[in-house]
DNA sequence: TAATACATTATATTTATTCTAAACTGTTGA
DNA sequence: TCAACAGTTTAGAATAAATATAATGTATTA
């Protein structure tokens, strides 16, 4: 299956039709070689600098969180000034860098599985997520 | 030591003045019996209820702001619409009820300790959380 | 207690996100 | 194939949390 066609099947499962805008934000999440973190800010970014098709911000969100519904991205717990998302849906977790402002996946082999015991009843667990918040460590000072 | 003195202690330790409203800021987080969860226009309702100090936004932005630096609050990472602040600064996880915007504490010893193998240099972990996000287990819907 | 440095406040500003409504486009079925 | 419809895009407005501002007020100090 040729990429436009993964894309526009991505697409169709999200209930989405496939438009040119929606297919150049496929093309830039999925066609990566790496999987990577975002905000929708950044995603704007991204494709204003490599395509000469204008993409509104309104589209951006409605396609990102279509994509997040269906499962294809998911959104990192941070804090809440802006959304994190992640085209790693595999099961991993993150470093958060709290100088930088920068994600760095943890993978999952480098974390023993995180067992809850508790459970609360009528509810079931959706995500487990671990957020290790790095600093620098500066030893000589204080 | 008496509470007043306590909240003084804290907010001289955080470089804040001791001054009505951050004293009454201290009653609300500090003098509860049980720690508790809370957004910023939660807390503001809380003095406003129990007070008759006039408390602005700007004074408990910048007092929240500087316990959370001090140590003394916490921040959940979450991707709300508003931020969540944890008056327990213990070692614990929670549960967020995705349904209900609601958090749950998880006591540390219902979560085996996280272990992360993989390091980066020159950081240290100054945290580590975990957020499972929970929703109704309705078996019998699909 | 006076001078100073820091606080408080109402208001304005900024920023992320969502909403709106008019113009546009992919899809379907005749 | 193409008209009609349903869904889409867009700019700009609306919303809401968080931050900045600057005038007024207050704790601190010597």
């Amino acid at each position: 299956m040729a990429y436009a066609d993964q894309y526009i099947d991505k697409l169709r499962k999200s209930g989405l039709r496939p438009t040119k805008q929606r297919i150049k934000i496929c093309e830039v999440l999925f066609d990566a070689e790496k999987t990577f973190h975002f905000t929708i800010k950044e995603l704007v970014k991204i494709i204003e600098n490599q395509a000469n098709i204008k993409v509104s911000l309104a589209t951006v969100y409605n396609t990102v969180h279509a994509f997040m519904k269906k499962g294809y991205l998911k959104e990192i717990p941070l804090n809440a000034s802006q959304s994190y998302y992640d085209t790693n849906v595999t099961h991993h977790h993150h470093f958060f860098d709290e100088e930088e402002n920068k994600l760095i996946d943890i993978h999952q082999d480098d974390v023993d599985e995180v067992n809850i015991k508790r459970t609360i009843p009528g509810k079931k667990i959706r995500s487990v997520e671990v957020i290790a918040k790095i600093v620098s460590d500066n030893q000589s000072q204080k």
